[in-house]
RNA sequence: CGGGGUGUAGCUCAGACUGGUUAGAGCGCGUGCCUUGGGAGCACGAGGUCCGCGGUUCAAGUCCGCGCACCCCGACCA
């Protein structure tokens, strides 16, 4: 591909509105274009990007026996009616009618169609297991859409779905397709953490989320420092505590004056004291009733793990239940409330003394309260992990880290095949419903990963199988016919050796080249120059390409100083040898 | 949904507070010269519904009202 013919016009400055290094990058290096908030158009340069992307997704599905299938982008209501999410996932729907007044929806996911689909045709075992995926646009109107492809309202997705007869079938499948992610990131690249996760409105128990750590992301995990574990902080639970407590109801209660103070931060600086000597009391209702939840000032709770104890069915407490309980919003705390609301406790509560608590009264706090003055009916782990916590594994200390998801897998079970009638008649001629699996990948997100994990602002670097091209040729002075015969000769070559090349034949200054050539992120530069009267060109390499490769290949490939001249008979040979141990590294079978 | 910000040339932004000829800069773009190993230089030139609608005024990019879009923080987020 010439430069002077490509759709290739970048920017020398940062770009207002992009936040976040990647999506800068990209808008710079004329990979995408942004035609609404979280709506872009790829550009020849990121298509490129997206389609490699896309080529290594589709040999690991097909490697694992999986079929690509394509689905329509636009649903009318009764399917999603059925399964309940046509209310459920209302928050993030394009909804609208046709002509007709039909309810239509621009799909957020698949479920209920694929499930749909299969239960038309599959009847009987003898056609399961069944494995389909597709690579299709998807569109949540998300709120706030954010970091360019990060999170946008018109993505990218890979989503696979599985169909089995038994738990156990789904269970090796989950394994394969688990397998599979591994070869797919690391093919791309891109250094994932497999992390155990909550599975969500999707349904089913068990789910893992394939993360890299970085600062755009919108994640967190908690991997132990010891073992290894690791777990999404919607999920992470921390060593159970052994519990010995006995009330000891408080004989002389104090009371301090705390005028409009009611938040843990103001506290803290009001009264000159730690977080952690503050106890934060949060109202729920639950099914009628009143649940205080106690939890360590420095911790937040967590309303997955506080599910799991009230039932899915709870919610905040509002202004005037304050009032029904005899409290005040901002003020409320454990003592004097014990007839009227359920105390339960996390267990970061449990063992302090010298506390601080609301009085129940505008503008008041209790202090010098200890745990056990307050009744407790029990203690549970209720709170979002943070660092230093106990690894409920092996005893070890958590560390969180910031995080992209990349990749989620879940195991359904029934919950899309019952409503949808996806039923087959077993060996034993009983009818069941068919057991699913799913397994998603955000593949446009995928790109921005990849910039995130090796770039700097303005100055991206791709990985082997993502480069849009593997060699940027430049030519220093196009007039010089010498070294616009050589280029033109190597860039020949290079075409006929399958190895994807962009020549930069503009009439533009070194300084313009170079530059262009960090910011669109190609692997190799070779360099045409003056050097050419004695036949000397010279080979540069992206300045964090060697971060993309493990260790031992980066220095066997990459020459000191990421730079090498070379005799011009040597170029064909040598890149070419790059290349190979290259893709022997991202693509042997 | 709450809080905040922005909207003027293709891009990044000044001008607005205190209304007043023909609305500016840098970059980019075009032409010519020069230059060709890190976004060079000189000259000339093209390019604007100042987000939209309404209002105040002799006069609105500037003041007022309504709306829209984009961005940020929070809430939300298979």
């Amino acid at each position: 591909m010439r430069y002077s013919r490509y759709f290739l016009f970048t920017s020398k400055e940062k770009p207002t509105g992009a936040h976040c290094m990647s999506h800068s990058n990209l808008l710079r290096g004329c990979f995408v274009s942004q035609l609404a908030a979280g709506i872009y158009s790829f550009l020849p340069l990121g298509f490129r990007v997206l389609k490699k992307v896309w080529k290594i997704i589709e040999e690991e599905m097909d490697r694992i026996g999986a079929l690509e299938v394509l689905m329509p982008a636009i649903h009318p209501s009764d399917l999603w009616e059925k399964t309940g999410r046509w209310e459920t996932m209302d928050n993030v729907m394009f909804k609208f009618q046709d002509k007709k007044g039909t309810k239509m929806v621009l799909g957020t996911t698949h479920e209920e169609i694929i499930t749909d689909i299969v239960s038309k045709f599959v009847k009987t075992y003898k056609n399961l297991p069944l494995l389909l995926y597709q690579i299709q646009v998807k569109f949540r109107d998300e709120i706030r859409p954010k970091g360019g492809l990060i999170r946008a309202r018109e993505f990218i997705m890979k989503d696979l779905y599985s169909f089995h007869t038994s738990w156990e079938c789904l269970d090796r499948t989950y394994e394969e397709v688990y397998k599979a992610y591994i070869r797919i990131f690391k093919r791309l690249g891109i250094p994932v953490e497999v992390v155990e996760a909550f599975s969500g409105p999707i349904g089913g128990d068990v789910s893992h989320e394939f993360m890299v750590i970085t600062e755009a992301g919108e994640d967190k995990f908690a991997k132990c420092t010891l073992c290894g574990y690791s777990a999404s902080t919607e999920i992470a639970q921390i060593q159970k505590k052994q519990i010995s407590y006995q009330y000891k109801p408080i004989g002389n209660i104090q009371k301090i004056h705390t005028p409009n103070v009611s938040s843990v931060k103001q506290l803290v600086d009001f009264l000159n004291r730690k977080e952690t000597d503050f106890v934060k009391s949060i109202l729920y209702r639950s099914g009628g009733k009143y649940i205080l939840v106690l939890i360590r000032g420095d911790k937040e709770v967590n309303d997955i793990k506080l599910s799991k104890f009230l039932g899915s069915d709870f919610s905040l407490a509002e202004e005037d239940d304050f009032t029904k309980i005899g409290s005040v919003k901002g003020f409320i705390g454990p003592i004097g409330l014990e007839n009227k609301v359920q105390i339960v406790a996390d267990y970061s509560v449990y063992g302090l003394k010298n506390i601080i608590v609301g009085a129940n009264e505008k503008d008041y706090h209790y202090v010098e309260i200890d745990y056990d003055n307050i009744l407790i009916s029990d203690f549970y782990d209720l709170a979002i992990v943070n660092d230093g916590d106990v690894c409920p594994k092996c005893g070890g200390e958590y560390k969180i880290y910031p995080s992209l998801e990349l990749g989620h897998i879940f195991k359904l079970g029934t919950k899309y095949s019952e409503p949808l009638g996806a039923f087959f008649t077993d060996k034993d001629g009983k009818v069941k419903p068919i057991i699913m699996g799913c397994y998603g990948i955000g593949v446009s997100r995928i790109l921005s990963a990849i910039v995130e994990m090796y770039s700097s602002e303005g100055s991206t670097t791709w990985t082997f199988n993502t480069a849009p091209f593997f060699v940027e040729l430049i030519t220093i002075n196009v007039d010089d016919e010498n070294q616009y015969n050589v280029s033109e000769n190597i860039y020949n070559q290079l075409i006929n050796s399958d190895i994807e090349v962009i020549w930069d034949d503009r009439k533009e200054s070194a300084g313009v080249k170079f530059k262009d050539w960090e910011l669109i992120g190609i692997p190799l530069c070779l360099v045409v120059g003056a050097k050419i009267s004695r036949n000397i060109v010279e080979l540069k390499f992206n300045p964090r390409f060697g971060k993309t490769l493990p260790e031992s290949e980066a220095r066997k490939l990459i020459p000191e100083g990421l730079s090498v001249e070379l005799d011009v008979s040597e170029v064909l040979p040598t890149i070419k040898n790059v290349y190979t141990s290259l893709n022997k590294i991202y693509n042997e079978k």
